[in-house]
DNA sequence: TGTAAAATTTAGTTATGCCTAAATATTTTT
DNA sequence: AAAAATATTTAGGCATAACTAAATTTTACA
């Protein structure tokens, strides 16, 4: 059985991954909060199981097992998000951190039962796909918030999950998956974001917009 | 933050304590699966938290902070299982392994969110008692089954949670905390059970009957 | 009571996964 | 292309929690 460290390793690799860029030594520690020579050692490791592959200051990159983990992983966490969530009535800011215990302990059949309460869902409370048994990750074409104009209307696709702070403040505008709002202005100079939400204005500044995700744009 | 391993202890030291029975290394060694040498490793280390008290051949107590511990693990292992049961349905047989795992990992956000869910149980699918959040034990004054004698009546109080052969092998005689059953004969010379469960026959080895607690005896 | 049996502890190892500090390799800059 | 900056690895430690084998302590029995 995989340590629940490696599992981590595996399921940043692929996150790290998606964003594009190269999954680095350094760029692995950072994110996961933890010194690059530790990040040596635990590559090491996860080569030798060959589920990475590894060359010295190029980078790694998930074998096709070393990917299947990580989906499992992501797999489990945004459907125990989007379970703790419905069944349990846990708010959205809260969910993340649960889940970021639970991922590594539950087994299939208490995966495949919540799969089954929720109806098979594709997408957790943030809005992120959740990727079916089989490991394949349900398409999502977003667009980052920070691109939208003047004028244009749109519908939040997904936000950042994992910072409650942010989550609790887009929650405080009512601003979740599936929710449209409207550009009222763009400032100028990478200024803030003017929007109206249900007929209620709100700023959202620069660093915030990063996080957040949207579809269905159309312009008024 | 204790440690898995460490709560592990608390708890074994607890249901040990209970059985009555002086809790030494070795009981605590084989209870737990370990070598006594770790155990008397771990046993240094709970004794400089002060969570126990131990002299050397005279067994292991725990102090209140170290029982408090103890019944908030058996706490949180005994609502998962009564949870993951009536929640997503799983099989009694299944739920004291998953548990065994959550047990360690959830926050007292989510415990509570459970406790509410199920309406503030006080008993577990195997009829354990539940801990309150004060650590309070509800009263469970049951018999061993092997105690009962011909034509008694009695309801099932307990049964042993982890033996998951043990539990299919009860559900498959329908014999569930709750169920009546009445002593049709009892063998002699230490022999089995024959009892009668809604109209069917059942017979319950000794060696099984050991592991059921009985309420409620009436004799007919 | 002395000796054998049983229980427990000590000493030394192992594996995991993190750390720091120092060494080395690569890339970038000038 | 050499020097400087950056990235990565190595070497040596630490903590946790298990293990084995050997020593020691306690208990039990003859």
């Amino acid at each position: 059985m995989l340590s629940q460290a490696a599992e981590d390793y595996l399921k940043s690799i692929y996150k790290l991954q998606e964003k594009g860029g190269k999954v680095s030594t350094g760029v692995l520690a950072e994110f996961l909060n933890v010194k690059p020579a530790s990040v040596t050692g635990m590559i090491k490791k996860l080569k030798s199981m060959k589920l990475i592959k590894y060359e010295r200051y190029h980078g790694v990159t998930l074998t096709n097992a070393g990917k299947a983990i990580a989906l499992e992983v992501i797999r489990h966490h945004r459907l125990l998000e989007l379970y703790l969530f419905k069944a349990l009535g846990m708010p959205w800011d809260g969910v993340h951190d649960e889940a970021e215990k639970l991922e590594h302990v539950i087994s299939e059949d208490m995966e495949e039962r919540m799969d089954a309460y929720l109806g098979y869902p594709t997408s957790d409370p943030h809005g992120s796909p959740i990727p079916d048994k089989n490991g394949v990750v349900p398409k999502t074409a977003s667009i980052p918030m920070t691109s939208l104009q003047d004028g244009q209307s749109c519908v939040v696709a997904e936000v950042n999950d994992s910072d409650s702070a942010l989550l609790r403040h887009l929650g405080s505008f009512n601003l979740y998956p599936g929710t449209r709002f409207r550009v009222i202005e763009v400032a100028p100079f990478e200024g803030p974001f003017t929007i109206d939400v249900a007929g209620q204005q709100a700023v959202i500044g620069r660093e915030v917009a990063k996080h957040i995700f949207v579809d269905d744009i159309h312009d008024t």
